[in-house]
RNA sequence: GCGGGUGUAGCUCAAUGGUAGAGCGCCAGUCUUCCAAACUGGUUACGAGGGUUCGAUUCCCUUCACCCGCUCCA
């Protein structure tokens, strides 16, 4: 549970967001709508900034890396294969008396008498005059003692000023476990009927059954539920002019499966071999039931993921003798040929949390979080959640899947087409095995291709076939993949970010007038803005044409601003606020040359503010651009 | 989806059944030799729709969004 002094944390930052123009609410005018943000000015520097950092990071930086760019909406049968479409999707129902909602199929089965109503008719008006509302009829009830099980009559109902109906049609049941009197059904009936606007209402009895293991009622009071609805966490879309059902496409949920989906072609023209990674970024969208948090879970957001394919075990085992276990905790160094999921695993958690301390995230505000096998998804290995400590609580930045062969062999089942690879090296290797030792892998890989394909619903003689040829494939030198999956959100890392950075400085003047304002402390590589060119005042020309000057010699390499509005101190507030690390200033000093220090009579410098201490140096001009590249880069 | 809270200027917050106000910010100008200086002028708001009323930002209803809790969450 969020503490109140961390809200008001949070509601500082999205304050701020919104003041600064890192943040807006999607589609403001019209009162905005649920789960989308967009990112103002500050914020779509600070974003890319971020996307490009990673995209160096994990494919222009590494030779075993490549990118891939797809479309959000794919085939849909795609979806089906990854397992989104049915997943995603859970049948829901609500309680027609409590409004409580359940999982259709987790709502524990009932055994009882059933009464059917058929609906009700309104009885005599409680009001002495005139058409009597929803809240002075549901007050009687509630005095009848309708509402007593149920914690009182709803407060909502009682202050309703709307005219009763004076009947309804619809249906309504109560189911009674053994013993229960009738009356219990009737009372509960009565209340059902007044919720909707029936005054007084004397329910019209239809039928009476005993049904058993049902259900369609609410455990806790007997009542009906609605008929399940599904709850799909999909966008749904038609592709084409008609919208049929056979037109029906989704929004992608995640970047990843067209990864898998282009396997083949990435690894036809790349030249890679495994091992290598193909990288994503882009747009991801999902159904929220409840988008929360400001920007940290919404229903349109950006991925950056990596699928890394490797050998599985058997493979590395038969051409290097032996899998290497992990040593220790930490980074395990430069890939080895003999590493194994495990260690390959490993290795990505270490990346990336390297890639977090480079941008500013200091390892003290993430955690790891190892899921333990009973949450893993059956398919998975092992995942790492990376989490953030966010003002409203520690919640996840990145999960590292070890996934096995599952996603590629999904593809495989339902498109037909083979995803495996042939690898030349494994065939030798395999080759010169002594026979015992190729009989023991080929049975392990069996038997993990059989229990694959097994749990995924493949008829026992089908998949003890086909697990024996993916066995002997093996022998040849044949695999599918299996795959570390490093997927991390960049909205929420942006928000990680600003969290991070947001610092709040309480100064007080010489009057003893204190003053509390804002610095984001911004990592360089991140920050919105690098350097702001100010001269030191704005109606000395040769001051604002130098600034313009340097301004303009900056701006083809980095974020740059220029501003002459107001003072000096004003300028270096609002690049504060801004986040911008570094201010250049161009001051009388510029043309006259340094008046004393070890620089002393030396023209055409200029100050460098820095913004986390205010501390200013002082450098050539010249100099400038290396210096900055040197720390913004 | 349920329950509670909130919604007034870019931000923070007032007041009011009868012409909506402040501070800060922002813009322009004067001035200013390094950390939100001063002065002058300007800028902008009752979330949306409906109802009651002579008149509604204020009362009522609906709706939308945000916050908190529940629910949900590969």
């Amino acid at each position: 549970m969020a503490e109140p002094k961390e809200n008001v944390l949070m509601e500082k930052i999205t304050s701020l967001c919104k003041r600064r123009g890192f943040i807006f609410q999607s589609s403001e005018i019209y009162g905005g709508i649920q789960g989308f943000w967009d990112y103002g000015p500050l914020g779509a520097e600070l974003k890319r900034n971020v996307k490009e950092l990673w995209w160096s990071t994990m494919t222009r930086m590494r030779d075993d890396v490549v990118g891939l760019e797809a479309t959000i909406i794919m085939h849909p049968a795609i979806w089906r294969a990854s397992g989104h479409v049915d997943t995603f999707s859970d049948p829901m129902c609500d309680c027609l008396l409590t409004k409580k909602r359940f999982r259709a199929d987790q709502v524990e089965p009932q055994t009882g008498t059933v009464i059917w109503f058929s609906g009700a008719d309104a009885g005599d008006s409680p009001a002495a005059d005139g058409i009597p509302t929803v809240g002075d009829v549901v007050a009687e009830a509630a005095k009848q003692g309708h509402f007593d099980d149920s914690g009182g009559a709803p407060e909502r109902l009682l202050k309703s000023k709307e005219p009763m109906l004076s009947g309804s049609d619809q249906p309504f049941a109560v189911l009674l476990p053994k013993g229960k009197p009738d009356e219990t059904a009737i009372k509960l009936a009565k209340q059902f009927y007044s919720s909707r606007g029936v005054s007084n209402p004397n329910p019209r009895f239809e039928k009476k059954e005993f049904v058993e293991n049902s259900q369609r009622f609410n455990p806790e009071n007997g009542s009906l539920l609605t008929p399940p609805v599904p709850f799909n966490l999909m966008f749904k879309t038609y592709v084409g002019p008609t919208a049929t059902e056979a037109d029906v496409a989704y929004l992608r949920p995640e970047t990843a499966q067209a990864i898998f989906a282009q396997f083949k072609n990435v690894h036809e023209t790349s030249r890679q071999k495994v091992p290598f990674g193909v990288a994503q970024m882009g747009k991801a969208f999902r159904n929220e039931v409840t988008p929360r948090n400001y920007t940290f879970r919404s229903r349109e957001f950006e991925q950056m993921e990596l699928e890394f394919f490797i050998k599985p075990d058997e493979a590395v085992e038969a051409v290097t003798g032996a899998v290497a276990t992990p040593a220790s905790k930490g980074h395990p160094g430069e890939p080895q040929p003999n590493w194994g999921w495990q260690l390959w695993h490993q290795y990505w958690v270490e990346e990336r949390i390297k890639f977090y301390e480079g941008i500013g995230l200091p390892r003290t505000t993430l955690e790891e979080y190892w899921q333990k096998p009973e949450e893993l998804a059956h398919y998975a290995r092992a995942c790492v959640d990376i989490l953030f400590k966010f003002p409203f609580g520690t919640q996840e930045l990145e999960g590292i899947a070890a996934r096995s062969d599952f996603d590629l062999s999904q593809h495989e089942r339902c498109s037909g087409k083979a995803m495996g690879i042939f690898d030349e090296e494994l065939r030798t290797a395999f080759g010169k095995l002594p026979p015992e030792k190729q009989t023991a892998l080929k049975d392990r890989y069996y038997a993990a291709r059989l229990k694959y394909l097994t749990k995924m619903g493949v008829p026992a003689a089908e998949a003890g076939a086909a697990a024996q040829e993916d066995a002997d494939g093996l022998a040849k030198g044949q695999y599918i993949p299996h795959v570390i999956e490093p997927s991390a959100g960049v909205d929420r890392l942006i928000l990680a970010l600003l969290a991070n950075a947001f610092t709040e400085v309480t100064e007080t003047d010489a009057k003893g007038k204190s003053e509390t304002r804002v610095v984001m402390k911004f990592h360089p590589r991140v920050a919105p803005i690098k350097v702001a060119v100010l001269p030191l005042l704005k109606n000395k020309p040769e001051l604002a044409n130098k600034a313009r000057e340097i301004f303009q010699s900056l701006r083809g390499h980095m974020m740059a601003f220029h501003d002459e509005a107001g003072s000096i101190g004003r300028r270096y507030a609002r690049q504060d606020e801004a986040g911008t690390p570094f201010c250049v200033t161009v001051d009388f000093e510029t043309f006259e040359g340094v008046k004393d220090g070890p620089q002393a009579g030396v023209k055409d410098t200029v100050t460098i503010r820095h913004r986390d201490d205010g501390k200013q140096e002082r450098i050539a001009a010249s100099e400038l651009l290396p210096w900055l590249l040197a720390r913004v880069k």
